[in-house]
RNA sequence: GGCCUCGUGGCGGAGUGGUUACGCAGCGGACUGCAAAUCCGUGUACUCCGGUUCGAGUCCGGACGAGGCCUCCA
């Protein structure tokens, strides 16, 4: 089975080749934790998770090294340290904000059915890294210091903005930053960059700093991948100038023609057909979500949409994914299936086309409807295990609509009783009374003969 | 202003020049005391204007519309 993925670099879509199959390598960049992540930063963990899990399928459940990395250096940091605990010092109040916004992080994304990945780095733990890389660049020529500043020199680079496709005039041409009297060109960036007492700070050659904005990741991709390595991924907004720097930094300190031989990237999303901003009002936590919705409802919204295309967040779209859950948990979530349909297999490999494996989770769900077999069933089971999701029983599942709403159990349940001898008693203006007193509680009611014995049961559930 | 995506049925969302995507909703039927759930069946589309072609949703050009990046945002 060939994998294809598009490439941001070619903008083609590309066969898959391993540089080594026994070590496939993919680099992701992962959250600055400063703060809750929202809707938005879940796309990329989730997207770039089932790339993960394609790729351990094809190529081995060893033989994937998956690195995202964690950033805990940043000036938003600082600040929301400074702001949160204006009592505590300094680097005290960092790691209170860093390792709280971190552990929030984790369990955010362990709800919406990802897989750690093989490596979480932190920009901290890899400062002697970056350093190592600024003095490769300085001694190559592509950096300079300057005023307690390292640049990285671009008109060095004769091919930079290749990533993004960005000639360099034209950038300059339109360049609406303000240029830094430091700087020799009006594109250079920042490598290292000097912190005041109230700054953290690290010893370097260059005197006390702290990194610039895109060095990390070029140090702990060279860390945990090596210089050149299969996959780097994120979102879209990344590629300029976050990717193309990092290009520029890794390319140029260690000599070759890529960084990374595939870059993918993630479109954006929107909510409810606008952009997410906290001044609009409609800035979705993960967090928040979670509290009105199981993780894999989060999950499968995320991929009813092609990975590059935009999103719309909305709450009918994930309403319609509960449902599909529903169906899927209610048909076959105990089945023991843990293998995923070829055909699940194929479509994920024809660049992440997640609408098509739901398609074919649809189809599966068709053939075991009317062939009545277990070889769909257990087929969808599994695709669907594969794909992250059916980590609840099907008894599980269900009870999360229950939990969802505010109810007596106990009083529902002596209703539903009380029902029943009417229905027994073929009272029906007594039954349909209460059934419409149920729905006044906002609780819909269904009727079943158990197969077996051929009794009546009643279960219940919110209405949707 | 520069660069880049994208415009498919009521909604979401696939479609690599040539027979049905698929799902949800709707509608009809079965089942049910009536419902709900379930099962069976089913209609509706390719932004507009040109061009290439025997044939275009699919390729080319233009118009209009939407979104993104160029500001340490996934």
């Amino acid at each position: 089975m060939v994998l294809k993925l598009y490439n941001t670099l070619t903008r083609e879509k590309e066969d898959f080749s391993p540089i080594d199959p026994a070590n496939v390598r993919m680099y992701v960049c992962g959250p600055t934790v400063y703060d809750f992540a929202h809707i938005g930063n879940a796309r990329p963990v989730i997207v770039f998770d089932l790339l993960f899990r394609l790729l351990r399928h094809l190529y081995g459940t060893n033989a994937v090294t998956y690195v995202r990395n964690i950033t805990d250096v940043d000036d938003k940091i600082n600040a929301r340290a400074a702001r949160d605990f204006p009592g505590l010092p300094l680097n005290d109040a960092i790691r209170q904000v860093t390792s709280a916004t971190e552990a929030q992080f984790q369990a955010d994304v362990a709800a919406l059915g990802t897989l750690a990945p093989t490596v979480q780095p932190r920009a901290t733990e890899h400062i002697a890294e970056m350093i190592a890389i600024i003095e490769r660049l300085i001694a190559s020529g592509h950096a300079y210091a300057a005023e307690g500043h390292v640049l990285f020199d671009v008109p060095s680079m004769a091919d930079y903005g290749r990533l993004s496709r960005r000639p360099l005039d034209d950038m300059i041409a339109g360049a609406r930053v303000d240029v830094a009297p430091y700087k020799r060109g009006e594109m250079d960036f920042v490598l290292w960059k000097p912190s005041t007492e109230n700054e953290p700070g690290w010893e370097s050659p260059w005197g006390r700093g702290r990194p610039g904005w895109h060095l990390e990741c070029s140090a702990m991709s060279w860390k945990h991948l090596g210089e050149t390595f299969d996959i780097h991924g994120g979102g879209i907004d990344l590629v300029f100038p976050h990717h193309e720097n990092e290009v520029a930094q890794s390319r140029c300190a260690f000599g070759h023609d890529v960084m990374a031989n595939v870059w993918m990237h993630n479109g954006f999303l929107q909510v409810e057909g606008e952009k997410m901003s906290k001044s609009l009002g409609n800035f979705l936590t993960i967090n928040q979500l979670l509290a009105d919705w199981p993780g894999e409802v989060l999950r499968f919204t995320m991929m009813k949409t092609h990975y590059r295309q935009p999103i719309d967040w909305t709450v009918k779209s994930l309403e319609e994914s509960w449902k599909t859950l529903d169906d899927w948990y209610w048909f076959a979530g105990d089945v023991p299936g843990t293998r995923p349909a070829k055909a699940v297999v194929e479509a994920l490999c024809d660049d992440l086309s997640t609408p098509k494996a739901i398609a074919e989770l649809h189809a599966l769900r068709n053939a075991a409807q009317r062939t009545g077999g277990e070889g769909a069933r257990d087929a969808l089971a599994g695709s669907l295990r594969f794909l992250g999701f059916f980590a609840d029983t099907g008894e599980a599942w269900a009870a999360r609509r229950k939990s969802a709403v505010e109810v007596d159990v106990a009083a529902v349940e002596a209703l539903i009783a009380d029902r029943l001898a009417a229905r027994q008693a073929r009272n029906w203006a007594e039954s349909d009374r209460i059934r419409d007193q149920l729905t006044a509680m906002g609780l819909v009611i269904k009727d079943a003969k158990d197969p077996a014995t051929g009794e009546m049961k009643t279960t219940w559930e919110p209405a949707r």
